[in-house]
DNA sequence: GTTTGTGAAGTTATTCACAGCG
DNA sequence: CGCTGTGAATAACTTCACAAAC
C-alpha cells in the first residue's frame, strides 16, 4: 500500500469514535483481550450494526468468529483520531471550571498537552496547576507565540468569552472549545464547539416532560458539546 | 388551536432548540424585538432552511415579511423544552467541577433547582453552596426523599461514578448527566447524558488532523450524548 | 420588498440481512 | 457455530425552491 487512504469518514462516525476509545481504554485497563461489536454496542447504547459499520470505515481490524484484539483496536482508533500527535492546549479563565478542566484527566491523556494557562485575576497569576504557571491574559500573545496553541479552551464568564474568543482567533488558534455560557461569533474557519450545562440540562428536560425518550434507540452522540469533568477532592 | 403535544419532534430538532433558546435569550436581553430566522441561522451556525423548519415543529409563530417576535418565540420554545415546569436536580461530587455547576447560571435558569448537594469528603460536608448545604453522600436517600430529583448530575471522580449512579438510579432519578471521565451501565429507561472533556478534544483532535471542518458548518449542537434508550435487540 | 412555512428533492445515517471467514 | 464486514433497504435529516403572507 502506497498512500493513506482517501476514506471520508461520516460526521456521525467521528463523533461516536471517542466513545468507543474510552471504553476500548476501560475495558484494556481491566484486562480484556478481545471484545465483540456486541459488547461495544452495548457499553455505548448504540446497535451493533452502526459499531461495525462505524469501525469498517478505519478497515478491517475484526476477527470473524471471535470479535477485536482491544489494545489493536484502541491503537487503531488513537491513529485516526489524531491523538498519535500532540496538540498543545491554552485554557483561559481559571475559576472553578477552568481549574477542574486543567486537572483533568482529559489533558494529561494521549495527544493533548496543557501549553499554557491564563486568567486577569491576580490572586491566580503566577500560581501553577500541574506545574503550569498562570500567566495574566495581557501576556497571551507573547507567551502563545513561542508555542502556538492548537486549541483554545475558554471558560471564563459569559461576559468576557467573546474577547476572548477574538484575541485567540486573532493570534491564529484553529479550533475553540467554548465552556462560557455564550453564543460565540468567530470566523467559519475556526472549529467551534460549544458546551454548556443548561443545553444540556434542556434536552434532558425535553425527554423528561415528553415522558418519551427517542424512538427506538436514541444517538449516542453525533456532534457533542459537553462540559469538562474533573475529580472531586481526594479526602 | 395546538394542544399539549400532538407533533412529534425530531431528534436532531430537540438538540437545537436549545441552542435557538439560548441565542433568543441573548437578543432579548439585548432589546431585540424580532429576529429572522437567518439571523438565528448565523449565530447558531446552522442554515436558515433548518432554522424554520425547525420551528415549525413547534407551531406557525413567524411573521412572514419581519421574522419572529423573539420574546414570544422564546417563551414557546420554553414551553416545548419542559422549561415551564420545575425540575430539582442533584449533584454529587463537589469538587472544582461539582462546585463550577453547581454556581452556574444553569440552574439558576428557568426550569431547573438545586435541590441537594453531595460530597464524602468531611471538609465539604455541611458548607454550603448557594445557599444548599452539602450533604454526605451516605444520607443520599434520606435527604432525597422528601424532594426527589428528577436530574442526577454526577461530578465525582471516574472511580466513584458506577457506584453513585446505582445508587441514583435505585431511588428513582429519571435521568443522568454524567460528568465523570467513566461509561456507565444503568438500566434502559433512564435517560443518560455523558459528557467528557476528553471525548470533546478528541473530536476536535480528528478534524484538525484531517484538516477538514465537516462540511460547512460545524454544528453547535447537534444529538445527544447517549439518550437512555434501549437497544432493542430482539433476539 | 421581505421573510415565513413547507412540499419535494437530495443527502446522510441507520438498520437489515446474509455471505464469508475463522 | 459465532462474529465480522458490507451491499441493499430504510429511515432520518437537510436543503432547495417557491407560493403565500405581510
Amino acid at each position: 500500500m502506497a498512500m493513506s487512504s482517501p476514506r471520508r469518514i461520516p460526521e456521525a462516525t467521528v463523533a461516536r469514535l471517542p466513545v468507543y476509545q474510552r471504553i476500548l481504554l476501560e475495558l484494556v485497563r481491566a484486562g480484556a483481550r478481545t471484545v465483540s461489536s456486541d459488547q461495544l454496542a452495548d457499553m455505548a447504547r448504540v446497535n451493533a450494526s452502526k459499531v461495525r459499520k462505524d469501525l469498517s470505515f478505519l478497515g478491517s481490524f475484526g476477527t470473524r468468529g471471535s470479535g477485536y484484539e482491544a489494545d489493536f483496536l484502541l491503537a487503531q482508533i488513537d491513529r485516526e483520531l489524531g491523538l498519535d500527535r500532540d496538540w498543545p492546549v491554552t485554557v483561559v479563565g481559571l475559576g472553578n471550571l477552568g481549574r477542574a478542566l486543567a486537572n483533568s484527566p482529559g489533558f494529561s491523556s494521549r495527544g493533548f498537552r496543557v501549553a499554557s494557562l491564563f486568567d486577569v485575576d491576580p490572586t491566580l497569576v503566577d500560581s501553577r496547576i500541574r506545574g503550569v504557571v498562570v500567566h495574566h491574559l495581557d501576556e497571551y500573545e507573547t507567551v502563545t507565540s513561542s508555542d502556538p496553541p492548537a486549541i483554545g479552551v475558554i471558560a471564563t464568564p459569559a461576559s468576557a468569552a467573546q474577547s476572548v474568543a477574538d484575541r485567540m482567533v486573532r493570534s491564529g488558534v484553529g479550533s475553540l472549545l467554548n465552556f462560557a455560557p455564550r453564543v460565540l461569533n468567530v470566523p467559519a474557519h475556526v472549529l467551534l464547539r460549544y458546551v454548556d450545562l443548561s443545553i444540556e440540562l434542556q434536552v434532558l428536560s425535553f425527554y423528561l416532560s415528553h415522558g418519551d425518550h427517542p424512538g427506538t434507540q436514541a444517538a449516542s452522540s453525533p456532534l457533542p458539546h459537553a462540559l469538562g469533568l474533573t475529580p472531586a477532592e481526594p479526602g
